[in-house]
DNA sequence: CATGAATGAGAATTCATTCAT
DNA sequence: AATGAATGAATTCTCATTCAT
């Protein structure tokens, strides 16, 4: 089957990528690692950037499929809620893939591939909504509410990836942390 | 002058390995973008990747400069009041290194160099100080306090990096920003 | 095939090693001498070193096949004959391996890789059984007569390759020499 | 003293060449050995080849005022038994400097640079002498006497540079050896 | 589909040599 | 006389990519 080839090369390569830097892995590393041949590579992918841009879209995709609302243009706080709720339970069941996948959104030429906004690409589509969704619950500064909430969703990311296995902050601050979250950025203005 | 030459290769370095990545740069493009020849940069640094740590380490050392509180070993409202303060002053006054200096932060070789912790190095430090500062000053959960606080120092600082010149958060919305930390983190207890 | 490969490239680099000289000699030169591209020398070999320390493993395995007596530990004066004969049949036969080999082990990287003994190697494991042989046959002091036989063996190797060709001595002179050596460590005691 | 200095790099030089091997010692690495600038060699010699050469032709001129006979152009038994005692003694008195300058001679370039015959040359400047002596003594085949007078004394200076420090051969046996060339190129045909 | 031998451009690094001081 | 910063050609080695099998 053509498409899990596919998938087995990108998943070893995802992991590859992650562990080692985009940089530093050959393509004969990948092919041990995936084990198959060098060659087989090219079959599937015009090049290792090309893979590199695959396994990125493939995971945009993933999240967006993950959190996309109902598409109707205007966020509700329940569909803000519901974002929020399913980042972090995304990012509690699948760590491993979040660990692996922001370590590969941080490699350079992702960076470039991707216009300089890695992180945000998912929040630009919904920044004017954002926007929109804050002056409409009445927050006094739309745009302070908007940075807040980038930063801690970003940040929040990051520490996932810098702290080593056991030293990470404990599920229970955690889920305190999606807590104010919730109550920060869905709270009804009265 | 044996040091400023040093410092000379240095910027460079750094300013090129923010904007290209550590990994896609070659020595014979930091000759040139130094203005020295390639063999120059073996005089001052053992390898291209010794080049990396001392810019890292000159970084860390500058922001260790910066922002070390009195060394009491205990963290006073107006010490913590003082980091944020200095910590987005410096941001704001020195932008270009900043993003420059996260950039390569996150090359994997630093990661790797630093124990997987670069972000956190700073923060670490001072955990133990900084929970013990919440907890003296009565929030309820200081390790959750500690995680948001992190979270949005960290997250901030990766914003600064993904965003397009123009396109970042306006002055006057980072100042808030400012402000709401030193709200959140600094309130007396009553 | 595999091996012929391998075959091809270190037979090219025999030669240019003994006539250049190890040190001497780039990759890039070694790949045109052997028809081959820079980067494939790599394929078979992980390095220019590892390269000439397979080159001077065969050369010894073959000296070794070639004059191993019949392994009872025990040297009869019919096996040093045989040895004596083998060896000056074996350098008028290959003659151009040998000033080749000779030229190879001189260079300094292989005596350190040889732990010092190139040439000895060859005796100093047969130095007990030598010394043996050499009391066996009632020689008055055997360790001389181990000095003078390596001395001789190994100063005509040398005088082989530094002499010019059409300057050496003439076969009629060697096949003399050989038997002076045979007379001298192979006549019974009476 | 301009001389005193050149001396001391040429010692220095020796030292490491003979160690390290010519091609392996980068001049930094000399000028350090040598406790003097890298600049300063060039003051001295011109090029590091130059400085090779010049060891070796100081060496060489050393051997010939060592043991140059009285030049009337006829060898006599005296001469050439002061010859072999000359040289035995000299390796006797000044192991250190033989050891060192046979490894230094066996370079490449040098062979090079000595047009092929290092060893030789010494030998080959009295070769017609040599036959012409061996011929006045009566000897059957002077050829073969100069071949195997060579190989003994070249073979025995090989051994000498070979054998690790204290396993060499003994002393005693050495002495023997020197009593048996004696013996055999200065005896008188009767 | 699949392999891995082969290529060659390009990378990091070394080092003899020069020269301003 | 003496220094050592500076140069840049040359070296070893890597690796994405191709292609015959």
């Amino acid at each position: 089957m053509r498409e899990s080839r596919r998938e087995q090369i990108m998943n070893a390569a995802l992991e590859l990528f992650a562990r080692e830097g985009y940089a530093n892995c050959s393509i004969a590393q990948l092919a041990k690692h995936a084990s198959i041949s060098k060659g087989l590579m090219y079959n599937y992918f015009n090049s290792k950037e090309a893979l590199l841009i695959a396994i990125i879209e493939e995971g945009m995709q993933d999240i967006m499929t993950m959190i996309d609302p109902n598409h109707d243009g205007i966020l509700e706080p329940e569909e803000v809620e519901g974002f929020i709720r399913t980042t972090f339970k995304s990012i509690r069941d699948n760590m491993q893939f979040w660990i692996l996948f922001i370590n590969v959104v941080l490699q350079p030429p992702v960076k470039e591939f991707l216009g300089g906004k890695p992180f945000n690409s998912v929040m630009e589509r919904f920044g004017p909504r954002i926007l929109d969704y804050f002056e409409r619950l009445g927050y006094e500064d739309p745009m302070l509410e908007m940075l807040t909430f980038s930063a801690m969703i970003e940040g929040y990311g990051i520490l996932l990836v810098y702290f080593a296995p056991g030293e990470e902050f404990p599920p229970e601050t955690v889920r305190k942390f999606e807590n104010r979250m919730l109550e920060m950025f869905t709270r009804k203005n009265t």
